[in-house]
DNA sequence: TCTGGGGTCCTAGGACCC
DNA sequence: TCTGGGGTCCTAGGACCC
C-alpha cells in the first residue's frame, strides 16, 4: 500500500496578500478586478463566512459583504511564493507531482514514519509554515483521490488520514456534491436518482446511475470505496495546450478592435510556447457573444506554428470563417497538440 | 448582482480508409 | 438499389478543476 499525500495552500492568493500587507490579516478578503466584469479570484475564510465564493461577480461579492476588501492580483509575488514552498518539498520528497501553483502530490511511501504518520505529517506542516509562512492542509491516503479528499475534510491547516477503515465514517457522509470530480451539473441529475452522499454512490446498483456517468461509473465507484489510483508523475509540467483570452468590458463588434485583440492573444500564446520552445499543429480560436453564448473554431495545420506572426494569420483565417456580425464579449487564441520544435508534435 | 482565465479530459458525430 | 464493420483522425462542445 502507497502512502500519498496531498498539500493544498489554503486560499492561496488571499494568505499571499495578507504577507505583502499584513493590515489585511483575520479580514474579509477578495482577490480579483474589481472592475465591470470583475470576478473573485480567491478569498478569505473571513469573506466565505459572508457566502463570497471563487468565480463569483465582484459586484455580487460586495453586496453580501458590505466590509469587503478588494485586491487586484500580485500574480509574480504569487509565482515566487509558489516557487519556494514547493523547492522546500522537493529538498525532502523526490516523488512530486505539481497539480497547479498551490497544491500538489507526493508519493511518501519511502520517507513517511509508519508508526507515526500524523506526527510525522504535523512537523512537515510546521517546518513549511516557518520557512515559507504559508498555511497549508494536508491529506494522507493510499491512492490520490481519498489523499485530495482528505486534504478538503479540514481547512485551514488541517491534516486528516483517510483510509479503508475510517471512508465510512468521513468520507461516505459527504453530500455527492464534494465529491471530486462531480461538479454543478453531475451532482443534481445524481441526486434525482437518488444518490445523496459519497456512500450512495458507493454502493449504488442503480442501472440508470450507470447509464448517467457512462464508462466513468465504475472509475467513480471504485473511488469512493476507496480503490484508486495510486501513481504520482513527478516529470516536469509539459502544457498540451495554450490558450490567452479576453473579456471586453463591454461587447465589441468594430473589426478593428477584434482584429488587435486577436493579435494580442496570438502574441501571448506565441511567448507561452517560446518560453518552453514548444511548437503546435493546431490553432484555435474562441468567441463568446452577448447572449453568453460561447462557440470555437479549431483547425489542423500541415506543419507546426510557433511564432505570433503564423498564429496570427491562422487565427483570423479562422475566424474570418465563424464570425457573423455578433456582438462579441470574449475573445480568444489557443494552440492545441502542443509538441517540442522540430519533431512531430504526436 | 450577471457570469474571469487557464487548463484537462471525455463524448459524439462525421470523414475517410480498408 | 440500399447499403457491413472496424479503425483512426478530426472537430465541437460540455464538464470539471484551480
Amino acid at each position: 500500500m502507497k502512502e500519498i499525500v496531498h498539500i493544498d495552500l489554503n486560499a492561496f492568493f488571499a494568505q499571499a496578500e495578507c504577507l505583502r500587507d499584513p493590515t489585511l490579516n483575520e479580514k474579509a478578503l477578495a482577490v480579483g478586478y474589481d472592475g465591470r466584469r470583475g470576478v473573485v479570484a480567491t478569498c478569505s475564510y473571513e469573506a466565505r463566512k459572508f457566502g463570497v465564493r471563487s468565480g463569483m461577480p465582484m459586484s455580487q461579492a460586495k453586496e453580501i459583504c458590505k466590509d469587503l476588501i478588494i485586491v487586484n492580483g500580485h500574480y509574480d509575488y504569487y509565482r515566487y511564493l509558489s516557487k519556494k514552498f514547493f523547492s522546500y518539498l522537493r529538498n525532502r520528497f523526490s516523488l512530486i507531482e505539481q497539480a497547479s501553483i498551490d497544491e500538489c502530490y507526493i508519493d511518501m511511501t519511502a520517507e513517511i514514519d509508519r508508526e507515526d504518520r500524523h506526527g510525522y505529517l504535523f512537523d512537515l506542516q510546521l517546518s513549511l509554515y516557518r520557512h515559507t509562512r504559508l498555511k497549508c492542509s494536508i491529506g494522507h491516503g493510499a491512492n490520490r483521490f481519498l489523499a485530495k479528499m482528505a486534504s478538503d475534510l479540514r481547512k485551514p491547516m488541517g491534516l486528516t488520514l483517510l483510509n479503508r477503515e475510517n471512508i465510512e465514517s468521513l468520507l461516505w457522509p459527504l453530500s455527492i456534491d464534494k465529491m471530486y470530480g462531480i461538479g454543478r451539473k453531475t451532482a443534481p441529475r445524481l441526486q434525482a436518482l437518488g444518490i445523496q452522499t459519497i456512500g450512495d454512490l458507493a454502493r449504488t446498483q442503480n442501472p440508470d446511475v450507470r447509464r448517467l456517468l457512462g464508462n466513468l461509473f465504475d472509475y467513480y465507484q471504485s473511488e469512493a470505496n476507496g480503490f484508486g489510483d495510486d501513481h504520482v508523475h513527478p516529470e516536469a509540467f509539459d502544457p498540451k495546450s495554450c490558450s490567452a483570452e479576453r473579456t471586453f468590458s463591454e461587447d465589441i463588434t468594430d473589426y478593428d478592435e477584434i482584429r488587435d485583440m486577436i493579435r494580442i492573444c496570438s502574441e501571448e500564446v506565441a511567448a507561452e510556447l517560446e518560453k518552453y520552445r514548444k511548437s503546435a499543429s493546431v490553432v484555435v480560436v474562441k468567441l463568446r457573444d452577448d447572449r453568453f453564448r460561447t462557440w470555437s473554431r479549431r483547425k489542423a495545420l500541415p506543419s507546426p506554428v510557433e511564432g505570433s506572426a503564423s498564429i496570427f494569420a491562422e487565427a483570423m483565417r479562422i475566424f474570418e470563417e465563424c464570425y457573423h456580425g455578433e456582438s462579441l464579449r470574449l475573445i480568444g487564441v489557443g494552440v492545441d497538440k502542443v509538441g517540442n520544435r522540430g519533431k512531430d508534435p504526436s
